[in-house]
RNA sequence: GGCGAGGUAGCUCAGGUGGUCAGAGCGCAGGAUUCAUAACCCUGAGGUCGGGAGUUCAAGUCUCCCUCUCGCUACCA
């Protein structure tokens, strides 16, 4: 069941974003400008095609958030559904429908799927005792307990491991167990928990993904489904103890919810379940006809719920399509840095919306032009400006502009009729007749990058045409031939208006409206086929610019605007963690801090962030590990003066037993920066009280 | 450390199955032109395709080693 030769109709779906935050130009360009385009090109060619999104409004993230900002979990995913939701709209993307997970169609629709698999059998039990924070009012994963040892007697011990000893532990084996989060004492509950046996799905999904697909998904996706197969599937919990989220729909589910990456891309079909409501269609065959061609567009990080995870569970469930490509994209980077939403380094599409008013289609021309198909890519402001500047405004709207202010100095706004053509002409019209299937080769492959090229190709025939014939020297001498050479230079204009809009739908609608062409009419095709978009006699609207120069200082206002966050950043980014409990005197009269002297240094082998050090610390010298490789190099710090806290316990890392802990803090940068005394001739050994 | 993806002209990037594959756009230099948003059009300079070894009559294109970047993962009290 390889690809799809000739599908009766497609289902495109975008990733849900996750509502903690805002859209930025890395969600745009890896996901939903291509997406868009995509079903923009299959409704402008006459498929039965619908375009589903929505929010993923669940799991954990969202709760702690909540949590933290002393709020509702549902007001957060309100106020991020509602930005999200108003900018796509703004931006022209196009979706059929954009529901959100919180829908009621959503939570029936999930429910349904996971009983469904629940009576079949899909699903392995396996019931547990866990640890309950009564007034938190949730279950405590390890790490989020401390209590004794019961091997050493430490009492500081986490539920995973004990520092002291350094023995694995299970959070329930721990004396006087504690909860990190309120401080009160746990109590012991059973729970059950659902897990979906992937590997009994991995002859299927290696035969399908690395024998039919082998030669039309991109590497980069075919790559992480090869690593995780090869890696061997293992079965991954479905169901959490949280109180944010769907329900368990079955016995001795209460309390319980389903896992976020499970009930997520049942998104995409609760999502055109409420489309097929609200349009009185049916939703069935567009994800169970054979006929119809699934398209999930996605970012990398999303891979292996995508390829792997979600196949299995439609594969469980039985009925489904598959998806007939997942085109991932690779990360777009911001001038030089990796996009973050929590160190605000990004264009939010709200604030361009805002800033850049009516110029959407600049922006999807920059992230379509440089998309990071193959790569991850770098946005800069200036090629922005330049893209821009240089493409849309001096190629294309310049050639629109050209060609009709020539027609209406000439003929008042009417298409003449062209007298005689020659060589040169009918090779032009030839020319554009070639561009849909041109365009149609890229955009069917999923390289939107080569479409946009092609595009403005298409504006530079136009361009060279009119250079070359030069209908305003031959207007005084021969207007017979000038007749004819506006007859063509407005065909490829309407060529341009049509195919365009895929790519730059707002400027596409202006350029129908400059040249009075109908907007509705479906003319993709049309372009290769019919005589003439515009006919002789057919009269234009009026001429308008179709798009404007960015001046300089647009920009540096941009790029002001980044560097001054990133002076808050200096400022802001370290988490300012708060004050933890009180400790007697006693408590730290327990620690043995001392100078030191690292005298050795070099790399832990097959670990990237260790460095195995020979401190002296005056009592005697010392072999500690320290993970703080990737602040510095080895030989860097030979001879520098550390603090050291000398009686902490033992524990081996790596093999090696690390016999103490250097004392460190981070700077704005996050780069590790020694604690140690304000001048050089403290001696090693000296105390710290 | 393991796995995956990348390292191609100043910049951003294309280059199925090895043999016009050394390319495009921007930037730069020169020229031409004035219908057009000082735009368009033409010409040109520019790269030992990250480094090294190998397979081959022939390698960005295959193999091995090294190196750098990004992602996942391990290890980081």
């Amino acid at each position: 069941m390889a690809q799809i030769k000739s599908p009766s109709r497609y289902t495109v779906t975008a990733a849900l974003p996750y509502t903690n935050g805002p859209i930025h130009i890395g969600h745009l360009a890896g996901v939903y400008v291509p997406a868009d385009i995509y079903v923009r090109y299959l409704r402008a060619r006459g498929r039965d095609v619908i375009f589903i999104g929505g929010s993923d409004e669940h799991g954990v993230a969202i709760s702690m958030k909540a949590r933290k900002e002393g709020v509702s979990p549902k007001e957060i995913i309100d106020k991020y559904h509602g930005i999200i939701k108003d900018s796509f709209a703004e931006f022209g993307i196009s979706f059929d429908n954009y529901s959100r997970t919180s829908a009621p169609i959503h939570h029936r629709t999930a429910s349904d799927f996971f009983k469904k698999l629940y009576k079949q059998g899909d699903f392995l039990e396996e019931e547990t005792e866990q640890l309950y924070d009564e007034s938190a009012d949730q279950f405590l994963a390890d790490r989020f307990v401390v209590g004794t040892c019961p091997k050493c007697g430490h009492t500081e011990a986490f539920g995973d491991q004990c520092e002291k000893c350094g023995s694995s532990l299970n959070a329930t084996d721990l004396i006087d167990p504690k909860s990190t989060i309120t401080g009160s004492v746990p109590s012991l509950r059973k729970t059950k928990h659902w897990f979906l046996p992937l590997e009994r799905y991995e002859d299927f999904l290696r035969k399908w993904i690395l024998e039919d697909h082998k030669t039309d998904w991109k590497p980069n996706v075919l790559g992480q489904c090869k690593s995780w197969l090869d890696d061997g599937l293992r079965p991954r919990a479905v169901t959490r103890d949280l109180d944010w989220g769907i329900p368990v729909p079955v016995e001795g589910g209460a309390g319980k919810v389903l896992y976020v990456w499970f009930d997520a891309p049942i998104g995409y079909i609760s999502s055109t379940v409420e489309w097929a409501k609200r349009e009185g269609r049916d939703w069935e065959p567009y994800w169970k006809d054979k006929g119809t061609k699934l398209v999930h567009f996605i970012g990398k990080d999303n891979i292996v719920f995508h390829c792997i995870i979600f196949p299995s569970m439609l594969k469980a469930h039985g009925g489904y399509v598959l998806p007939d490509n997942v085109p991932a994209n690779e990360f777009l980077n911001l001038e030089g840095n990796k996009l973050s939403t929590s160190k605000n380094w990004a264009v939010w599409l709200h604030e361009y919306l805002l800033e850049f008013r009516g110029m959407q289609d600049v922006l999807r021309y920059a992230l379509t032009t440089n998309a990071p198909e193959t790569k991850d890519n770098d946005f800069t402001w200036k090629d922005f400006q330049a893209r821009n500047n240089n493409e849309l405004v001096a190629i294309f709207g310049n050639f629109i502009n050209r060609v009709t202010v020539l027609t209406h100095k000439y003929y008042q706004g009417t298409v003449p009729q062209p007298i005689e053509f020659k060589n040169v002409d009918r090779e032009a019209l030839e020319a554009v007749k070639g561009f849909p299937g041109i365009l149609s080769d890229s955009l069917e492959r999923y390289r939107f990058r080569e479409a946009g090229q092609e595009l403005m190709n298409l504006a530079r025939l136009g361009n060279k045409y009119l250079a070359d014939e030069e209908p305003w020297k031959l207007i005084m001498t021969d207007p017979d031939r000038v007749r004819t050479i506006m007859y063509v230079a407005l065909q490829i204009a309407s060529a341009l208006a049509v195919l365009s809009e895929p790519i730059l739908p707002f400027s596409s609608a202006k350029l129908k409206g400059i040249l009075k062409l109908d907007p509705k009419r479906d003319d993709w095709d049309g372009v290769s086929q019919e005589e003439a978009l515009l006919p002789a006699g057919h009269t234009l609207g009026e001429s308008e610019l179709l798009f404007r120069k960015i001046e300089d200082g647009e920009i540096q206002k941009q790029l002001d605007k980044l560097e001054a966050t990133k002076k808050t950043n200096a400022h802001m980014y370290r988490e300012t963690s708060p004050q933890k409990e009180t400790i007697s005197f006693d408590d730290f009269a327990k620690m043995d801090l001392r100078v030191g002297t690292i005298i050795e240094a070099e790399k832990m082998p097959k670990a990237n962030k260790l460095l195995v050090l020979k401190v002296d610390t005056g009592l005697d010298v010392r072999t500690i590990v320290s993970g703080i490789a990737e602040s510095f190099d080895p030989s860097e710090i030979i001879g520098k003066k550390v603090t050291v806290l000398v009686n902490l316990a033992p524990r081996k890392l790596r093999g090696v037993e690390s016999q103490g802990m250097i004392l460190m803090t981070r700077d704005p940068e996050g780069k590790l920066v020694f604690m140690n005394p304000d001048r050089e001739q403290v001696d090693n050994g000296e105390t710290i009280d």
